[in-house]
DNA sequence: GGAAAGTTCTGCAGTTCGTGCAAAGTTGCG
DNA sequence: CGCAACTTTGCACGAACTGCAGAACTTTCC
């Protein structure tokens, strides 16, 4: 069996790791922090910090190892006939969830990446790594190439960017509304066809 | 006025950099080919290289400096009461044809980062960091507030993918469609609310 | 309990990146 | 020419990241 001492060992070590470089980024900014500063933090040599994250950046964004093969899994669980886009919504319904599981150290990372774009930049660029297999997905499903047409890769591409804005709308209102509620607007602005906004709360 | 030899000159070394960056990260990989040896194939000291790029994929991805504050500008250009969707299809145009100039070179680029993936993350950053200009213009123009409302954030990530998608559906199959097509196709996709495609050309 | 096998951790050495600084070289202009 | 503004360059430096080989630890099996 693998659920010995060492798969939680290890998991243990991630967190500390994530979790001190986030800190660590936090208080001094992200060029102000060492690797040998937060391998110190979390009780480990510089080199092991290698072992588990192969750069200081992936270290204070910390997108869960399995977060992409969730996404990819949750899409292949909706029914084989169900519209894309729907599919698509659920699949990010289920993410959003799982973000708000940790909603202050996402917080914290918001924060971040707003000041140093660079953070950001290395944030998208992991959730733009499952696109390929995403849209592989939906090529298959609907019977495209995800080479030759345009559809699998843009519905998906759209369908990330919904989750994407969703979570940093609701980060930047301090959650005065719910993530699903967010995601759930975003899905049926793009339903809608994008054409100028569904009024959620026009002002007096 | 600013359009002296030394204005020249410096456009002139910033193309070499790009182009030797290109032309050895083709023959030696990405990771084959060092900074000193880009600065050496354009004739200046390694140092004089980040006087350029900020840093080696950079040279490498060569999102030109003006390309991005270009989209801004043709963003603005349009109209005011013209359907966001409208004004951002008519930007994705503006840069396609822009694209299209420099044809071979963006399909070296295309081949790189398909084998390279950090090589298409750095590229698909770049593009991001227009994003929030993008989202500010369109949150001005319908009343809306780009950090409480999805819409404009949305839609500014939905056509900056349409654009990219168009770009690599057009590299993926050799040209045989031109590039204002894929990304019409794809604005038309959009507008028609992702509900699966419309078909270009159905199977028998 | 204890040895063997498999893994993870760690130190070390080395390459490359990227930056600050100040001197040297170029260009623009009167 | 001669001064001002800008660009290039060399030097030094810290930090990122990698390969290697041995130490330390877990697991397994007897």
């Amino acid at each position: 069996m693998a659920s010995g001492l060492r798969e939680r060992k290890k998991a243990e070590t991630r967190r500390a790791l994530a979790s001190a470089a986030l800190r660590l980024a936090r208080e001094l900014g992200p060029d102000g922090v060492t690797v040998e500063a937060i391998a110190e933090a979390a009780g480990v040599s510089p080199r092991t910090f290698f072992n588990y994250f192969a750069s200081k950046d992936d270290a204070i964004v910390n997108i869960s190892p399995t977060e992409q093969s969730m996404l990819l899994a949750d899409l292949c669980d909706r029914p084989e006939d169900e519209p894309p886009l729907d599919a698509l919504r659920a699949m990010v319904q289920a993410a959003a969830a799982r973000f708000a599981e940790d909603a202050d150290e996402m917080l914290v990372r918001h924060r971040l990446a707003q000041e140093h774009p660079s953070l950001a930049m290395r944030r998208s660029a992991r959730f733009a790594e499952v696109e390929r297999a995403l849209a592989e997905e939906i090529a298959r499903r609907t019977g495209l190439d995800v080479d030759a047409d345009t559809y699998p890769a843009l519905v998906v591409a759209a369908a990330l960017g919904a989750l994407r804005v969703a979570t940093a709308v609701w980060n930047e209102t301090g959650r005065t509304r719910p993530l699903p509620e967010l995601v759930d607007q975003a899905f049926d602005q793009l339903a809608a066809g994008l054409n100028r906004a569904a009024a959620p709360a026009s002002p007096a």
